[in-house]
Formats: structure tokens, C-alpha cells, sequence
DNA sequence: AGCGTGACGAGTA
DNA sequence: ATACTCGCCACGC
């Protein structure tokens, strides 16, 4: 009896594997999808970006963004509300017109996996 | 089997 | 700044 079907039970080894980076991304920081296959070396920004819409639950996804620092239509306040208590860098627009929410600063707020943890800065 | 769609990215107009 | 196109990969019909 050869298992046709693969094991649900457990999430695939390439969602665990980009949970694990969005969760270990550091508050005020920021990853975008494209960035986190590349620290992967595997998939791409939309096989990233499916994980996070099925498991991102797990994890925090604010965290993880798109290239361009547009927020996430539909959770665009509450992401907006844990980048502010964060203090995630967003580039607010001059014109502070209603409908035209901040973006995030990507220069400042791109985050590349280097953690430099415990190391002395 | 093909076709459309999506929490994407980059380039070009 | 926005709009459009192409490339990318996986899933559903």
C-alpha cells in the first residue's frame, strides 16, 4: 500500500520553515515575501505569500510585507496598529489625505535575517 | 490536459 | 505617482 495521499496532519516542511522566519523577525522589522524565499533559497514570493495566508495566523504577519511597503488590504489599520507600537519606520505620505494610508519605510524598516544577537554591535 | 487566480517582484510606459 | 506586462510557482476548476 503505497501512501498516495501525503500527510495533513502536519504542516508542509516548507510552511513550518517560513513561519519560522516570519516569528523570528524582530519587532520595528520588517521582511517582504520576496525576501524570505530568498533566505529560504527555495520558492518564491507567492509561494511565500500563500503560507502566510493560510498559516500566517501562526505567526506574527505584519511582519512579513510586500516589496513595494504597501499594507495588507483588509488589515491594512491593524497592521498599521502594530507597526506604530512597534515602531516599525513608515514613510507617511506628505499629503495626508484620507484613504492614503503610510507605507512602511522598506530602506529603514527591510530586514535582512542578520539577528547579530549576542554579538556586541 | 489547459486556464484562471493569488497576502508577489521587477521592469517599462 | 499609477497602470500594464511578464515571470514566477502552486492550487482549484
Amino acid at each position: 500500500m503505497s501512501e498516495q495521499s501525503p500527510p495533513a496532519d502536519v504542516l508542509p516542511e516548507y510552511a513550518e520553515r517560513v513561519l519560522d522566519v516570519a516569528d523570528r523577525i524582530p519587532p520595528g522589522r520588517v521582511m517582504t515575501y520576496g525576501d524570505v524565499a530568498e533566505w529560504l533559497e527555495d520558492g518564491g514570493p507567492r509561494q511565500v505569500g500563500r503560507v502566510m495566508a493560510l498559516y500566517g495566523g501562526a505567526v506574527p504577519w505584519w511582519r512579513v510585507v510586500r516589496a513595494d511597503g504597501a499594507l495588507l488590504p483588509g488589515h491594512e489599520l491593524g497592521a498599521l496598529d502594530h507597526y506604530r507600537a512597534e515602531g516599525t519606520p513608515l514613510k507617511e505620505a506628505s499629503r495626508a489625505a484620507e484613504g492614503h494610508l503610510p507605507r512602511i519605510d522598506m530602506r529603514r524598516a527591510r530586514w535582512d535575517g542578520d539577528d547579530r544577537t549576542g554579538g556586541h554591535t
